[in-house]
DNA sequence: AATCCGTGGTG
DNA sequence: TCACCAAGGAT
């Protein structure tokens, strides 16, 4: 392979493990190899950096230690330790995939390239770092990280948006990794881009490998790695009501099985026109023919811009009385202050709610 | 291939 | 402030 001519792969490997074995953080899911936990937390690391990940995880495999525990374990208590870490269908595919190795594979996960890319929400990067870091088995575990610090020390300027470019640095891995110990050698080059060579300003001064990086011998360590810019968010004027019964209970839906915030719970909203001054009819005429809900809406007591990656919630939040009852269903329930805390929201909705209560309370203390 | 899918931290 | 981004996968 030509991108490695004239690199000394076996110092490489040498002194990114050496590096690796002194350096690495001390981190929840380095306790032991327990193949779950190891799962578990690739899972929760996709594209969610490590500080925000270690109290999920924690709380996660505290409440469910094992494969069988989490196999058996009730959907809605799943999503909610999820709450508020986003990509949720990473758990809805995880709690699938759990299921399926609790059935088909006893229990075991399994140690195979075939059996673990197999699983939901397994994809090349987690059967590599799953195969690697749990069972010592050589496959690439190609990230973020890795493409930008082998495009660093290889002086690689593909694209590394391009999915084409993830495969170059497979193959890439393939020849650099220690067969030896390909657990140290992938997580060394994750641990080496997430702490010293970071994007932006590179601390190349640090680096255990800067004598093997080309990109530094050039000085374009900055310039690297190349990647294409996404495009921009869409943004959206979305209107919401919190619904509130005589005896103080707030109507909640739980939104759809696929696709935005899956299975998560909210407070009835929709995408709504501009104009500020038609709003509330939108949504009082939303509410009778989505719900067959008969309210009195009252103010706009806030508006909540929620950001997501492709994008933009601007949502007008009215409250309201409703008249009559509701049809309670699987997706729609009336729940008190207490009940609300086993729902799982969405950020952008537990901003809803937090803002609602300082409302009421606001209104109360006049 | 390009887009969808969340959230919070950062310079 | 805001553009970028962080241990990706599914479609």
């Amino acid at each position: 392979m030509k991108q490695l001519e004239n690199f000394s792969i076996e110092q490489f490997q040498a002194d990114l493990i050496n590096w690796f074995e002194a350096e690495q953080r001390d981190l929840p899911w380095r306790k032991d190899q327990d193949p779950y936990k190891v799962w578990v937390s690739e899972i929760m690391l996709q594209q969610t950096r490590v500080e925000t990940v270690i109290p999920y995880f924690t709380n996660f495999v505290t409440s469910f230690p094992t494969i069988e525990s989490l196999a058996h374990a009730d959907e809605e208590k799943v999503l909610k330790a999820w709450e508020g870490l986003g990509y949720y269908s990473r758990v809805r595919n995880l709690h699938a995939a759990v299921k399926e190795v609790a059935e088909k594979y006893d229990g075991q996960v399994p140690n195979t390239v075939e059996g673990i890319s197999s699983l939901k929400g397994v994809g090349p990067y987690t059967t590599g770092a799953i195969l690697s870091i749990a069972y010592g088995v050589p496959e690439p575990a190609v990230d973020g990280n890795v493409m930008r610090v082998l495009s660093r020390i290889l002086s690689i300027w593909d694209d590394i948006g391009k999915p084409k470019t993830r495969q170059l640095f497979e193959e890439i891995v393939r020849e650099l990794i220690s067969k030896e110990n390909p657990s140290a050698f992938n997580q060394g080059l994750m641990e080496l881009g997430a702490l010293i060579c970071i994007p932006g300003n590179p601390a190349c001064l640090l680096c255990p490998v800067q004598g093997h990086c080309r990109a530094f011998a050039e000085g374009v360590q900055k310039e690297l790695p190349v990647k294409s810019k996404k495009k921009a968010p869409t943004a959206l004027s979305m209107s919401a009501v919190v619904l509130k019964n005589e005896k103080g209970q707030l109507v909640i839906h739980k939104r759809p099985s696929k696709g935005l915030l899956a299975n998560l719970w909210e407070f009835p909203n929709h995408e709504s026109m501009i104009e500020f001054s038609t709003q509330k009819e939108q949504l009082s005429d939303f509410l009778k023919n989505e719900f067959g809900i008969e309210a009195k809406l009252g103010e706009a007591f806030t508006t909540i811009q929620h950001v997501f990656s492709h994008l933009i919630w601007n949502i007008t939040v009215f409250d309201g009385t409703l008249f009559g009852d509701v049809k309670e269903t699987d997706t729609v329930k009336l729940v008190d202050q207490e009940e609300i805390k086993q729902y799982t929201f969405p950020v952008s909705h537990q901003k809803i709610l937090k803002s609602f209560l300082e409302h009421e309370k606001a209104k109360g203390s006049e």
